[in-house]
DNA sequence: AAATTAGTTGCACGCGCGTGCATTCATATG
DNA sequence: CATATGAATGCACGCGCGTGCAACTAATTT
């Protein structure tokens, strides 16, 4: 592989180089590409020897698809976002896709960022994990560059758009189901925001499980603005003090890890008390400081991995006969239940 | 603003409806474009009604700009990590940058991934605190569409790249004196992979520090092979095990964060100490949780701002008499130290 | 052996916008 | 009022590749 200048190398020096025409080599590189085994051969080794790579921006613009997918985080504070992107860039970039990472700043900079992302012509916009807000729909729709909108672990049944999501429902039935066998008798649940829109369906099922299949009173809720551990450790704090013991929750059950560990923090190092033997804890995610003995965090593993792959699905086919996806994860027991 | 069609709108159907050239409508979107303020008004109330947005990509392939960047990472387990791709997607975004993010899979991925940025004609790919590979240097200096290699939070003096890095002599000399001021005997230094490449000063600051300025016997060092909490816990743990308190040490400074959660898990959960009473612990980085209750972690913060701020200087310069750059962050005591 | 077919290859045109220069217009000067 | 000056604007050309079809070659059929 001989050094060459620094003149990019394109598609046309390559085809002289093989005694090709430029579209015998551009065949050569698509997988499918109809061509003989000696064409490509001869292409492929003129390609080595210059060193040569397609332009993926100048074929995004030639055709109607950019191979590029845009990533939408709000929440940059939840360990599972990185997860997530971990797994997400990983497949895509498997599948052949290329992640645009945008930071939707603030409360409503949805539509902005949809839009920045529309300017790079992606062939999707997928939403990860956040409080789903109409403005971003309607821009969607508005937006003629931006293909499809995915909501990535969230439900949503807004028209026009398609969400991958963990099974919420199963999920949460089978840590309900775990927590009634394990005889708990007062659980207190611990949610993020209350809002309207794509919503989590963990408190609702959780809530019809537990009174369908347990005892007693219904389980008392509280609402915490935003999923932030500090938060949730004051709320929990808040809640529980100056409680007598008989009418204390016997177990915190949370939407999800992040609002869990907050909750054992305020149990251990606000309150003086213990997890599980005073208060048992569960959370929702597996993030990977669950399964540090400090936490050892009772959870629901989200399919990160199926779900990407089934985005690569939804992607490669184009949007066409979609359906949402829900899929299942898996009950983690650990200490702290 | 009326909806439109789905055709995509162009700067000519934008140039028509102000009566204007298509040039014009460019230079109404160059923030110092020379145009008159009447003919920017009209091209924008035209965009507007349109819904016209520039396309980046078609802007990008008859420029040699792409105001795209590459931001590579290989460590996805370090919730530091999260941090910067929040500060940097934002920092850059408002400067006008996009941000491709790429996942290194394994060891020597680093010169695919670097093509797979490449093709997208990045102004820059940035490698972002991690090891840096020889082999992602040389294909970067091959390949022409890589305009630059940036290393950030990593200092490099590797010839054809820029590192953009935490002062962390500064640093580590700081939190080296505080532990000396407080009477500190016995440290343990926990440091991660002992490579060759692309190291931290941290732990030669340590030891140099400690030894011009401590007393008696020299620090002692352990390596684990990755940044884990979970190998810091267990070689904390193997090390300390049945270690007469007398000859234990009575501090032990990380590395980073990651590895300093580890060691107080190990100290808690597996030896029964108290942090800091028996044994005290120190970061570096300060991650999120350090700021936690059940943490309480002595660090010391990167400026990841000013680093990400510094980063676009030195993009908007396109790389001319660029040097490297070194930020003083800020020292963060906690309850552990 | 001629005609048919499948397998390959070549090519005109366009994707949407930037660059650099030529041209036109408005304003100031003698 | 004519000219000089600078500000605004218009335009030819190209960025590197994909699409869809036409042309060509080799293998197959009757």
């Amino acid at each position: 592989m001989a050094e060459q200048s620094l003149e990019t190398v394109t598609a046309d020096d390559v085809a002289i180089l093989a005694g090709v025409s430029r579209w015998t080599v551009a065949r050569a590189f698509k997988k499918d590409g109809v061509i003989s085994d000696k064409a490509r051969a001869k292409v492929m080794a003129a390609a080595t020897e210059l060193g040569y790579v397609p332009d993926l921006l100048a074929a995004s613009l030639a055709s109607d698809r950019s191979n590029l997918v845009a990533l939408l985080v709000d929440d940059f504070d939840n360990p599972h976002k990185l997860v997530m992107l971990e797994r997400l860039t990983r497949i895509l970039r498997e599948a052949g896709y290329g992640t645009l990472l945008v930071n939707m700043l603030g409360e409503s900079d949805g539509p902005e960022a949809l839009l920045t992302a529309s300017q790079r012509r992606v062939d999707a916009a997928v939403v990860i994990g956040t409080q789903f807000d109409e403005g971003i729909r309607r821009t969607a729709l508005g937006a003629k560059r931006v293909k499809q909108l995915i909501i990535f672990a969230r439900a949503s049944t807004a028209p026009g758009t398609i969400s991958i999501s963990c099974d919420d429902v199963a999920a949460m039935t089978e840590i309900t189901r775990h927590l009634l066998e394990k005889g708990f008798k007062r659980p207190l649940f611990l949610a993020g925001p209350d809002t309207e829109s794509t919503r989590l369906m963990r408190k609702d099922t959780f809530i019809n499980v537990w009174s369908e299949e347990g005892s007693d009173p219904p389980p008392s809720v509280i609402h915490v603005p935003e999923y932030s551990m500090a938060l949730a450790c004051e709320a929990v704090t808040t809640r529980l003090s100056d409680l007598p013991s008989q009418v204390r929750p016997d177990v915190i059950v949370c939407e999800n890890d992040v609002l869990a560990l907050g909750a054992i923090d305020a149990l251990r190092h606000r309150l003086g008390l213990s997890v599980p033997a005073d208060v048992a804890v569960t959370g929702f995610d597996d993030v990977p400081l669950a399964a540090s003995p400090a936490y050892d965090l009772t959870t629901y593993r989200q399919p990160v991995t199926e779900m990407a792959r089934a985005l690569v699905r939804v992607l490669d086919n184009g949007g066409r006969d979609a359906t949402d996806v829900f899929l299942s994860g898996r009950f983690i027991q650990r200490g702290s239940s």
